[in-house]
DNA sequence: CTGCGGCCTGACGTTGCGTGAGGGTCAAGC
DNA sequence: GCTTGACCCTCACGCAACGTCAGGCCGCAG
């Protein structure tokens, strides 16, 4: 099978756009290809056209198999030109690569879903708040995992839009009242930090659903992104060890 | 907290290299962005440094929120440049195109992992060989639908490769005597054409398994795509009537 | 002889940056 | 004041796999 590229010249011999509907690739194509040093025409006429042979025919078809499996250029050239690298190896490793390349896209469109099917619930219409969101999620996606963030978006979707506006409407508040308070370094056992920590509490919960894992998880995310989270909430390690401490002090 | 860029002078501002560290981008990375006109920097210093506030920092992040989604620089601009394009639309569009590319991601994986698993099972080591089976499967993924190039694998698992070897290699006789019948215009009943019709069959149903739907998408092929299955097996439309003729005279 | 289709060789465009080349700028130490 | 490193700047080429002209030669039919 594996004639020598010096063929016999009574072989018929095709041109570029003989081969280019043979294989359904362009002219342009297979310039290129030869230009990779992928495939050589057998000859050339006297205008100094390219003619190919059927041992090229062959090649090519090797070529496109290949291609189709997603081998790069570079790739198909090693795996043709040398009779040695073993094709079988390369194959395997092209599927470890492929899974690799699935697994992540299958990810990212989890991800995708999630975020989209929230812009859609929450008719976030408004791309500042949806950009927000977007960037929650990356975070989020760091420090929960894929179960946690599941139960996180079921838990989203019984609550409904509405409570969850409202939860975030609330927590600017929640939160300049404990920063205050903090600033003011009053007790936190005081009767109104002690409200406030209530409050805190319960947003708190409304998120978690009172999953510890979850609020665990949570946790570490403030810890270890504290500058991000302060960002975007407003709320840095002090605040939220002030918080802690008031909470823990609740009596019910 | 959509705040025109033209910001108060006394905002802290930024040098490329701070920003690039705060957002994990490299300091080429902004220039590109800036050259795409997708961030343009606060300001310039004297010597022409770029000059960046958090207004900037904030767009940045969204840049590189849409980047993990997935999107092109391009459509990040359309998203951002102008409030109107729905950012919402443009996820859904995200998401369609994904799921796309997922699914061919995973057929492409399902194929090659067939490819692979036949390599390793037939120790074949021999590129040609491999090269073509690749092509084969690329044939058949275009007649068979997913179930049946499943039935055919675990079928080719339980022959086991010499079974498969030696069907393989009785094929050329038997298709060399038929060719040999058709040309000498022999009776398709006589004695000699029979016993070769019975050899064929059997080769045929060792691959079929007595499927009779595979056998039906194995004709569709050998029809439609005539040209490369005689290129491949030596088999053309005459021959497979001749063949198939014999066939159904067989007696038992 | 002219026209039309096919072929040729450059060579630039695409996507998202990486990677220098060649040359100013800035704060620090001598 | 001078040097030294660390930064910064603006070109500008490179990659993958071709698409898409541009400008011009070849060959055959009318």
């Amino acid at each position: 099978m594996a004639l020598p590229a010096t063929g016999n010249s009574t072989m018929t011999l095709y041109t570029v756009s003989q081969i280019a509907r043979r294989t359904g690739l362009t002219v342009r194509t297979l310039h290129h290809y030869e230009a990779k040093g992928l495939l050589n025409p057998a000859a050339r006429s006297g205008a100094g056209y390219r003619l190919y042979g059927s041992y090229e025919l062959l090649r090519l078809q090797h070529i496109v198999s290949l291609k189709m499996l997603g081998f790069s250029l570079k790739e198909i050239l090693a795996c043709l030109d040398v009779e040695a690298p073993s094709l079988a190896e390369a194959l395997a490793r092209q599927v470890d690569r492929l899974r690799e390349v699935v697994v992540r896209q299958q990810e990212l469109l989890r991800r995708l879903e999630r975020i989209a099917q929230q812009a859609i619930n929450g008719e976030t219409i408004d791309s500042e708040t949806l950009l927000n969101s977007i960037e929650a999620s990356t975070i989020m996606e760091k420090y929960f995992t894929h179960e946690q963030l599941e139960t996180i978006k079921q838990r989203g979707d019984t609550l409904g839009p509405e409570r969850i506006k409202a939860v975030e409407q609330s927590w600017p508040h929640v939160i300049a009242g404990m920063q205050a308070a903090l600033t003011l370094e009053k007790d936190p056992a005081s009767e109104e930090v002690q409200l406030l920590a209530r409050r805190w509490r319960t947003l708190v919960r409304e998120f978690t659903g009172g999953n510890a894992e979850i609020q665990r998880s949570m946790n570490t995310m403030f810890r270890e992104d504290a500058a991000t989270m302060q960002a975007k909430t407003g709320i840095d390690p002090a605040l939220m060890a002030y918080a802690s401490k008031a909470i823990s002090l609740l009596r019910d």
